[in-house]
DNA sequence: TTTAAATTGCAACTGTGAGTTGCTTTATAA
DNA sequence: TTATAAAGCAACTCACAGTTGCAATTTAAA
């Protein structure tokens, strides 16, 4: 009874897909609410309606499931916002993050990406995913700003973006606060043209 | 055999001083290493040279041993930085906020913070610990650079704060990058002075 | 429609590790 | 020196993750 390789070709999938659906989906599910760590293989084939055999059939372990997990979840980028102003674009981003950070999945994803001292190669895969939802967008974004002279410094770029997805992050994850769309916009006013500005 | 309580005056504790240091201080190396989920009695017991039977009749469970170890690390408070000028003192408070995030300690404490699905009480104590490391400073700082027109507007203060810290999780536990120095300085200088400058 | 192959379900099993209990040993205070 | 409480020790229970052999079911293809 070998393990089936769900992405070869031509191969019999009688009632796999269905099957994998489900699976899939009460792991994304139960990832969201209790974490890498806590989740067990067991709970999922119950949430799932499904039998906790053909699981561990079907993937070795934990971390191969909740590989394929991410792997079918992250098939999605947003496309980069060209508002015409750095603060439009920016006010675009930020708000994709918010709804990413805030979403169940994100929220799995990036506890697993921060929390969990576990499987090394399950953190990579989230860090990859966190770091797809916004692949091309940010740099096309910061490259048009500079273009139009509304970013001198290039150099602060990277650091530009990062400091508002860390914000976003202490928001809903320290303050346990909404990333409201008013908050949003503070923040980029802030990194934009700094508190120390008479406003 | 009752339950002790440590802090109870005049119990006579024969052995126990020694004993509840050598634990609290290897729960809190386990809960460095490994985190709240994973982090075992036996294991502590063993890592502390002690029998874990010991532990169970002192500490109800994990979550009792954890909040007595965090209580007893968290015992001491910094200063408010006073250099003179608001972002001198972001720069010492940045670099302190800094310090904590990447102290063993620290990493386990925000992890629990943000990760862990487990248990409510330990993680609000969490959320009090990390809080208390920044007290009363911050609100100092603001306070003195009010008064000195440094920052026009006061309602700016609370997110300038916030975005500082959740810029130095992002850098720590996202990128994996250190919290240098300069990278400090750079981040003190976005959020005061914004991204748009001509610097 | 039938048949063969593969997948899923099911039930019973193993193994690990957390937490418990009764008893013995040892340290401390008086 | 002695009484008392704490710590150690060994053996136990129990829950739950992961395994195995076999029966039932679905699907693709003839």
């Amino acid at each position: 009874m070998p393990i089936i390789d769900p992405l070869a070709p031509n191969t019999p999938q009688p009632r796999g897909d269905a099957f994998v659906q489900a699976v899939l989906n009460a792991t994304l599910l139960a990832l969201a609410e209790t974490g890498y760590a806590q989740l067990s293989i067991p709970a999922v084939a119950q949430s799932a309606g499904v039998n906790k055999t053909s699981i561990y059939r079907r993937w070795p372990d934990k971390a191969a499931l909740v590989r394929a997990a991410l792997e079918v979840a992250m098939r999605h980028t947003d496309a980069a916002p060209n508002t015409g102003t750095l603060r439009g674009d920016l006010i675009a981003l930020a708000g994709t993050v918010a709804a990413f950070t805030q979403s169940p999945l994100g929220t799995a994803i990036i506890r697993i990406m921060l929390a969990e001292g576990g499987n090394p190669e399950v953190r990579a895969l989230a860090s990859a995913a966190y770091q797809q939802a916004g692949k091309n967008g940010p740099f096309e974004v910061l490259t048009r700003a500079i273009q139009r002279g509304e970013l001198k410094r290039q150099e602060a770029g990277p650091i530009l973006l990062f400091t508002i997805a860390g914000a976003i992050m202490h928001r809903v994850f320290v303050e346990r606060e909404a990333a409201s769309e008013s908050f949003i916009v503070q923040l980029v006013d802030l990194v934009l043209y700094g508190a120390a500005a008479n406003g």
